[in-house]
DNA sequence: GCAACTATATGCAAATAGCATATATAAGGG
DNA sequence: CCCTTATATATGCTATTTGCATATAGTTGC
């Protein structure tokens, strides 16, 4: 797969392993995870783009996010009205914005906590399936 | 979101609630899921797609998956050894094409399920740390 | 001045998956 | 016999998320 038609610029894998078997079948690679990952760090603490990305990536299981990812998804939840942001060009260092979560992104994420907790379920359900026939085959 | 320009044929979102928060935030819907579920589904039985589709959809946690994504599944799992096919046109009904579930596509199946761990592992991970932010708003 | 770090943004492309649609066989009813 | 419905598979188009390459700009240290 990734290496089709002769672009000068070559892989494009999931460099992660968390979206499926290394260096096969990318695609949605975070499974959108970063999205209520980003709400839940909003949640704990108003930060910039660039500092969530840090505290996303030092976030173990295998997370190495692209910061593009991350700037986007937060002007998307401004957009949405999740968040809200202002320039900050006060102490050292470039201009930032700073993202504030609001009371409708915090319903966002409580929406997003049930999903989550579905989809937990659901892993185990195929892995104990997953078991049963390993185990079968042993 | 999913309204752009004009097409006619509308809607587009995801029906299955599994994805994101409701009508909101689509993209991979299904996580990638159909794959691991469709390998796990071989190992238990081999199966013709419109089988695995029905078993798919019968699988409960609000899983609804289009026919068309199994079918193309399934063909590129062929394509990279993880299953073999043979058309079956013995019995009753038009002829249909029976998978079965390679080594190789076992192998493919158990580096997913270890990644389903891992995603387990981390959903459960956010789970908890949304919990501490919830019972401190409280 | 220049490299390195902080900080944000845009364009392009790849990958998965849904909808519309096309196909063909077979069974049952009128 | 024709028509509808169920079985069974396949292709084209498009939407959505995301990664890589790249551009930009301020700030600090040599």
């Amino acid at each position: 797969m990734c290496m089709q038609k002769g672009h000068h610029h070559g892989h494009r894998h999931n460099m992660c392993g968390c979206s499926g078997p290394p260096g096969e079948v990318a695609g949605g690679r975070h499974e959108n995870l970063i999205q209520p990952v980003l709400l839940l760090l909003l949640c704990e603490k108003s930060a910039h783009g660039y500092e969530l990305h840090e505290r996303l990536t030092g976030f173990g299981f295998d997370i190495t996010v692209d910061p593009t990812t991350v700037y986007r998804c937060l002007r998307r939840f401004e957009e949405q009205g999740f968040v809200t942001s202002h320039w900050e060009t006060q102490d050292a260092g470039p201009a930032r914005r700073l993202y504030e979560i609001t009371l409708e992104g915090k319903g966002f994420f409580q929406a997003w906590v049930s999903i989550l907790r579905k989809r937990r379920d659901l892993y185990n359900f195929i892995l104990t399936r997953a078991d049963d026939v390993f185990d079968v085959g042993r």
